[in-house]
DNA sequence: CGACCACGTTTCTTAACCTT
DNA sequence: AAGGTTAAGAAACGTGGTCG
């Protein structure tokens, strides 16, 4: 570090950047972007890696020639697209087509689409391209998956040229599946040398135990994509997503019906794994039933794939998940459909976008999507992404407040639990109304600790013109009745919920003792002259009503059950009788001067005449004034 | 080598139940 | 009422054995 400092002081003593530039051009002054991306390249290079940078690595500049030099970047064609674009035709194999490079995709490079090198030194339809990657794997990547395909050189060329798909031909198909008795030395296997050493390469870093019939299968899937590639006419490196779904179909027995016949239905698995790891192939979910687990396996290893399950599972049995069971078969469905979207086998490379990706395009389906949201919980805690949405999009959004001030009072009275759940969520709901009502018709009342007895009486006044659907959270249910006035009980509704916030808040010393909420909030006599609101009740529904509240003594007064209400009455007698030992046995008998002083005659044993009725009655029902 | 079969596993669909 | 969770059963899939 003297060093270093003694050499910095050799080109300019002034204060600034550590690290300056001893180019002729702009000798001392501090190193620009360009200059650092150089810089960077020569790391590898001293230590005698591979000069092509480790496709992880965007590229911050476009590489060029120039006075360093450091000349062209080794092979452009293994380079990612840079952030700026630089280097669009260039992209990953797991990425997409197009994407930004990203930590956690996979470091195998390939052709971004059979455009690229369009503005290219030559024609590369027919040149070999890329380049052996395995010496640019850092210490930091050894431990992390990556695909087989690294450590080669393969030629990339889009084209089947002409003598190749001939080879094919020739080959024929008993050649192609290598079956025991195939010519090892027929000529065509050299002219198709470049199209099978990536297919063989995939085959050989499967995590699949070779057994004969996986023997069997995975050569019948590099002879299924040789004859596809000659038919074609182009590479499986360039094979567009529909093409791949053609091949592999929509399910098994699709497949079985379009496939070559000597291909079994064994052979679809390989094929997923070969278009996954030569054609970024990620369109699983077009794919119909497969086993993603399964592929997960052969293409990340069975251990490494298992080991992230459980770490999963750890954390989802710890909040009591089904998911969490060794038993549970959706989470590893889910799981493996993420990994194989993000190109990675490890939880810390699953970002909130790719699960925001999963749901936009309807990457899974079903009770899938639960497993999903169980899933981001689970990486959320270990740190590696944001929490899920609040729902997807069905769910209604937990009411809010229009004003802060008011919503944090209206919080801190809802955390106080003085009444029981479903009362304090009653009080919330309607302090929040209100206070929505007051952002937008009375911001000087947003404050509680501001209000005095003036403005109650002026808010208390105010709210009395309240319709329906004025500053409600959602409409769901009251489109019928939007604009009309509020019942007198919702009006008082209301006002008993501010008289008991204000109640309380002083009670507990939260705000000043200006006024009485009691007196200051009454609900007004123009709300009270309103109610009550007489409501028509049927005889049997008044009937029952007044079974449930009549001592035994009274009972002679009741209309003689009917059979058809035998039953009923019998239970409610019954609960009667049980209620009151229980009154009885904790000395909370009904004391002797609440019941009736007489036994009222009502309900009269004959239907009131609707000549003599009270107004409010009904013509067809016994009509009472229920307070 | 090809075909068939059996078996265990995985995936998908559906519905009930629970929570907000 | 909308949405999340779980379970169950059917269907599909993957694997390996066997036989001609």
């Amino acid at each position: 570090m003297s060093n270093c400092l003694a050499h910095r002081a050799r080109l300019n003593r002034a204060r600034g950047p550590l690290f300056l530039s001893e180019f002729r051009r702009n000798r001392a002054q501090p190193l620009i972007l360009w200059a650092w991306s150089k810089v960077v390249r020569r790391i590898p290079l001293a230590a005698r890696c591979s000069a092509v940078l480790h496709a992880h690595h965007t590229a911050s500049v476009s590489d060029r020639s120039g006075p360093d030099g450091l000349g062209t970047a080794h092979d452009r064609d293994l380079r990612r697209a840079s952030p700026h674009g630089l280097d669009a035709a260039i992209s990953t194999s797991l990425g997409g087509f197009g994407r930004q490079a990203r930590p956690r995709h996979g470091p195998h490079p390939r052709l971004a689409h059979r455009n690229a090198h369009r503005h290219g030194r030559c024609d590369r339809r027919h040149a070999a391209v890329t380049a052996r990657l395995s010496g640019s794997v850092t210490a930091d990547f050894e431990s992390r998956w990556c695909s087989a395909l690294v450590a080669h050189r393969f030629d990339t060329a889009i084209e089947v040229r002409d003598e190749g798909a001939r080879a094919i031909g020739d080959l024929g198909i008993r050649n192609l599946r290598r079956l025991q008795c195939h010519d090892r030395s027929a000529p065509g296997w050299r002219v198709i040398g470049r199209l099978l050493r990536p297919l063989e390469v995939v085959n050989a870093g499967l995590d699949s135990p070779v057994t004969v019939h996986r023997r069997r299968a995975m050569a019948d899937a590099v002879a299924v994509l040789l004859v596809r590639g000659a038919e074609i006419g182009r590479t499986f490196w360039v094979w567009s997503t529909e093409e791949w779904v053609d091949l592999l179909d929509r399910d098994q027995v699709e497949f079985r019906r379009n496939a070559p016949a000597w291909a079994g239905e064994e052979v679809r698995s390989y094929l997923v794994a070969h278009a996954y790891l030569l054609g970024s192939f990620t369109g699983f979910h077009r794919l119909g039933s497969f086993q993603r687990l399964t592929l997960s396996w052969r293409i990340f290893g069975r251990d490494r794939v298992g080991g992230e399950i459980a770490r999963l599972r750890q954390v989802l049995a710890g909040w009591g998940y089904r998911l969490g069971h060794g038993d549970d078969t959706m989470l590893p469905v889910v799981i493996c459909q993420l990994f194989l979207l993000n190109g990675s086998p490890n939880l810390e490379d699953l970002g909130t976008d790719l699960f925001e990706r999963v749901r936009n395009d309807g990457l899974l389906g079903g009770a899938r999507l639960n497993a999903l949201h169980a899933v981001q919980r689970a990486v959320t805690a270990l740190g590696f992404c944001d929490l899920p949405p609040a729902t997807t999009g069905r769910g209604t959004a937990r009411a809010a407040c229009g004003g802060q001030i008011w919503h944090e009072w209206v919080e801190r009275c809802y955390a106080t639990p003085t009444l029981t759940p479903r009362a304090r969520g009653d009080v919330r709901s309607r302090m929040l109304k209100i206070g929505r009502w007051l952002a937008a018709e009375h911001p000087d009342a947003a404050d509680p600790a501001a209000w005095t007895r003036q403005t109650c009486a002026a808010r208390v006044a105010a709210m009395d013109r309240m319709n329906v659907g004025d500053s409600v959270h959602r409409t769901t249910g009251i489109e019928d009745r939007l604009g009309k006035p509020l019942q007198a009980s919702t009006k008082d509704g209301h006002l008993a919920a501010i008289r008991r916030f204000f109640t309380d808040c002083q009670e507990w010393d939260l705000l000043p003792r200006r006024f009485d909420p009691g007196r200051a909030l009454a609900t007004p006599r123009s709300i009270t002259a309103a109610r009550p609101e007489p409501r028509v009740i049927a005889d049997d529904i008044w009937r029952r009503a007044v079974s449930l509240r009549t001592l035994p003594e009274d009972r002679h007064h009741l209309p003689r059950p009917d059979h058809t209400h035998s039953r009923w009455t019998e239970q409610l007698r019954r609960h009667n009788a049980a209620g009151r030992q229980r009154n009885h046995r904790g000395g909370l008998a009904r004391p002797r001067h609440q019941r009736p002083a007489s036994p009222s005659p009502w309900p009269p044993s004959t239907p009131p005449d609707p000549r003599t009725a009270p107004s409010c009655c009904s013509t067809t029902s016994t009509s009472v004034t229920v307070v």
